[in-house]
DNA sequence: GGGTCATCCGTGGACCCACGCGGATATGAG
DNA sequence: CTCATATCCGCGTGGGTCCACGGATGACCC
């Protein structure tokens, strides 16, 4: 027979060197939230807006955006509920404002570089 | 009335700033595009191992990832049509590998830097 | 050439998420 | 105290995405 030369594991070494580097499942759990949270334009445009402007109320970023009120509430939410966005309540005004934690070189360098990247790197392949 | 002493535009000031500086609609489609494609445990986790292991066939990456061989088949699909993976078949195994026009920053800063992030920032406030 | 194996692709169902609507809450003015 | 306003929250619907199944393709062995 000798049929089986290679069942699957067809190079066991690689697969091995590759499951030791591989983040462990939680980690990827956080860091695919994070992204999932970035990966929605009203929510990625919100962010780009906040780090520009320090802070603004629910109605002059729907504004700023484009959006419906609710779109921005909503997108608010989320974003505070996963700890990127803190408010500042004055009066019966909250100013939405980026937390003070929020991954640095995420801001820094992905979001204003990636738009570059984007610009150079075409990885949309012709149809 | 001097009621409405502030309508929406609260902050017009500011409402025109953070516009003038957030990225066009199509920037940001094609960024949260990039990020959606990253933002699932599978896909991650597989671009992580390709980035390590330089190439993998399906079966191999289906063992290192703990997953079906359909799901790594179906998210190579994905990643492909997006551009950021290719294939060298040698006979009748594919290898798949990373893209070599795959976004660097990403890769090298993102990837690994958001990892160390998630540790130590909380981002999760208790429920 | 026949058989087999690794992999790809098209389709269908289940699930999740985003958004719009209505009501509720809290703040400030008169 | 009453009213008006800015915002938040719960619910229902629609669209998109992930995944499993089946068939098909191409390459190797005998």
């Amino acid at each position: 027979m000798a049929v089986t030369d290679h069942e699957h594991p067809i190079d066991p070494e690689r697969v091995a060197h590759a499951r030791s580097r591989i983040p462990s499942a939680d980690d990827v759990a956080r860091l695919t939230g994070l992204l999932s949270m970035m990966a929605d334009p009203v929510r990625l445009r919100l962010i780009y807006a906040l780090d520009v402007a320090e802070e603004l109320c629910v109605g002059d970023l729907a504004l700023a955006l484009d959006v419906s009120e609710d779109s921005a509430s909503y997108a608010l939410r989320l974003l505070r509920s996963a700890g990127l966005v803190t408010t500042r309540k004055q009066g019966r005004v909250v100013y939405n404002q980026l937390a003070h934690n929020f991954p640095q070189p995420l801001k820094d360098t992905c979001l204003r570089q990636l738009v570059t990247l984007t610009h150079t790197t075409d990885n949309e392949p012709p149809a």
